[in-house]
DNA sequence: CAAGAATCTCGCACTCAGTGTAAGATGCAG
DNA sequence: CTGCATCTTACACTGAGTGCGAGATTCTTG
């Protein structure tokens, strides 16, 4: 759950100032949402809570939608990270799975049941979301292709990138469904199993 | 490429014009998206190409967007009857390949470069196609559980359901970057090789 | 430090998708 | 024929997102 607002070394007033409203817009939202629920929060709402006009809330997200998309934009590059950190003569699809689990075994269980939840109250958020886990497939896949850059494994390589993401795409839906009797990992580990078995 | 407009066994004159209606809206939605864009195309401009009023497009679709996703909407059904006739005693990820291969051998290449092309200029359209996919790989598990009801078969069938249709996916995909050198049919069934030899 | 460029902020006016309502038209079943 | 469900329309409204232009703030460079 890392949106693009950590750190800053050497940062000058204007990046501090915008990383405060980036932060400020992104609680303001998720406050609201959380209070009376995203459709009926408008951007009226937001921009008032965090201090700004609504016309400035377009500098900072290009939709309503962004203020949730944006709480897991960097998942892409921080699995994309860890898999550069794995041996090389491990498999293609255990090194993703090892990369994998290690990043979501950061995020805690409740939040990501939370911000779950709150996307499946509105269908295009929703698919937005399916969206964006394409996109970091696409991201993965050219660091395992970097990776193992062997022409004939490219086809392969896709389909690997695929199936994790997928994995993950069904363990948070396993999670919304069981209500969290299962931890994370588990249910994604237990996905990586299946996977390894099946094909 | 199939929405809901085709036969009508002993259809009434209700019935009867539903359907016409249904095509019109459809057949103008199209044309126009082919000749100004999907996003330059207002409602009304539709409305009026079809001969209903504004107001009345909602009794007919939800959305702007699902004129185009109504085109696909039938893929996940067709999959599923094909998959019924396949025999039980190949392997799952086998039998949804072959029924995956049938189903897709029916629409026409370009018709299909068209289609998606117009739709990945909006992101949102794109994003809901994405979402749809989502929903197909659901009733595609739900037929292969009822095909394999073996409890402990879930996961791996839960995992069978979404290969098969990441490779669709990433499929249209390759159509769309190569242009239509390789038939979809070909592309189609070397991802589904490549997913063998890969788990 | 001065001046100019780049970034940020705002208000206003506008387009368009989508919804609520209420009233009229058309097809259907008893 | 008559009541009921379906279809159709016009009107008014909310809210997301964009274009524009003008003012303020921060950064950069001479």
């Amino acid at each position: 759950m890392t949106n693009g607002i950590d750190p800053a070394p050497q940062e000058g007033t204007r990046a501090r100032k915008r990383r405060e409203t980036l932060a400020r817009i992104t609680e303001a939202g998720i406050t609201l949402f959380l209070e009376k629920g995203y459709d009926a929060t408008t951007l009226d709402d937001i921009a008032a809570r965090a201090g700004i006009s609504r016309r400035n809330f377009f500098y900072y997200f290009k939709s309503k939608d962004e203020i949730l998309l944006s709480l897991q934009s960097g998942m892409g590059e921080m699995i994309v990270d860890a898999l550069r950190q794995q041996p090389v003569d491990q498999p293609p699809l255990e090194a993703v799975r090892d990369a994998v689990l290690k990043v979501c075994a950061i995020f805690p269980t409740d939040e990501m049941i939370a911000i779950d939840q709150l996307m499946r109250t509105n269908p295009v958020v929703q698919a937005r979301k399916q969206a964006s886990m394409v996109e970091h497939e696409a991201t993965l896949y050219a660091a395992l292709r970097e990776k193992w850059p062997a022409p004939d494994q490219a086809i392969r390589l896709r389909m690997v990138a695929m199936m994790a993401m997928g994995a993950i795409r069904l363990a948070t839906d396993s999670l919304h469904h069981e209500g969290g009797k299962r931890a994370f990992t588990d249910i994604l580990a237990g996905n990586f199993a299946a996977l390894r078995d099946t094909a």
